[in-house]
DNA sequence: TAGCAAATTAACCGGCTCGTACAAAGTCGT
DNA sequence: ACGACTTTGTACGAGCCGGTTAATTTGCTA
């Protein structure tokens, strides 16, 4: 029941916003009734919350399962940055939500004590590959974990959160047939060439 | 009286959303009353509409001042990734509303007439770097001008979009101190590396 | 200065939507 | 069987907020 409350929210979040959503609307589309809503999160900002922090635990858990350590780091560097575009493309309402956050300030955000430890490991796998990377001889030094990750979050986050806009703008070229797995495989090219050492490329 | 309307209305749209803004709120940080926004715009929505093109205009008209014309095509390529850099860290109001109008799919984009063809001539410089490139010998063929245009709108959009969320699990190194230089620097080492030949590079 | 349209002001309305009150009954562990 | 927790349904209050009514002022033209 509970479950079912948030996963509607999601939806309804997702599609129009905090201040856009309605109680009601998310109640009709629940198997129960608005009163539940109130009776499990109190008030419409808290549902939010739990909403924020249930997105951020699926997409995270679904992260986890990606197996890296038995690869050689240049090709779990690849997979990693591949997965992530993938990931993030098969989460749309994922990347809405976390949209929406950064339009309120991640002021919800705040708020959690349980999303900062969540998303903490997330940057685990990249810093065991870049350990490796180093040690191989392969990586520079001076391109850290953090910064390969933001820019991987950056082209696969941008690839769904802007792509109503953009292909109004400029046309559907880059969504449709080959364009996704285009783009996918400049980005990796892009963050390997970056990670690697000029000599090693 | 009208542009003063729409800077504030602007100011409120990106801090608040399209729902979120009230247009009591507007009408009190404005030198006139509600009734003006009405008198001018109609209704809410077509006052969001008017926002909207006018941060699409102001943005674009500052592109327009960059001149590349008398640089080689990488120095030309450089600047203009540099530039997108910087041009959106300055602009965060302009991103917020480019955020907005993704959250409502592009809706009221679609509905303005003066956005598409104000846009149009954005991705120009980049064609005329791209053909300059190539008749080097120096770029790549398989690689579109649109295609480096969404990697760097990507990376420097991104940048300003998520910087709270961000910011908030993952500290604020890539913002403060050299973190943002550190970030530019390497964002056109990966897209300067991805128009350039491998032999070239 | 008469006349008229544009610009401006202040008070107001009505509906939407969050949240609650109330009344009741089912479920489950112990 | 008992009590705490969970579920259902309905109805409604209250305030916020987008939008309007109507009257007044300004400014331009002749």
């Amino acid at each position: 029941m509970r479950k079912n409350i948030l996963s509607v929210a999601m939806a309804e979040f997702a599609a129009n916003g905090l201040s856009g959503a309605r109680i009601d609307e998310i109640a009709a589309k629940t198997n129960t009734s608005k009163r539940m809503i109130y009776y499990y999160f109190g008030d419409k900002e808290r549902l939010y919350e739990r909403v924020l922090e249930e997105a951020y635990r699926e997409v995270r858990a679904g992260e986890q399962e990606l197996e890296l350590d038995h690869l050689p780091p240049v090709e779990a560097l690849k997979l990693l940055a591949e997965f992530t575009f993938d990931h993030h493309s098969r989460h749309p309402d994922f990347i809405r939500i976390v949209m929406i956050e950064n339009i309120h300030h991640g002021a919800y955000l705040e708020r959690s004590e349980l999303i900062r430890p969540l998303n903490a490991g997330a940057i685990q796998k990249l810093e065991a590959i870049c350990r490796r990377g180093r040690e191989a001889g392969l990586f520079r030094k001076d391109v850290t974990p953090l910064q390969l990750h933001w820019h991987i979050s950056a082209m696969s986050f941008f690839n769904v959160s802007n792509r109503t806009t953009f292909s109004h703008i400029f046309g559907t070229d880059l969504f449709m047939g080959d364009g996704q797995e285009a783009l996918k495989r400049q980005m990796v090219e892009m963050v390997v060439g970056l990670a690697l050492k000029p000599e090693r490329r």
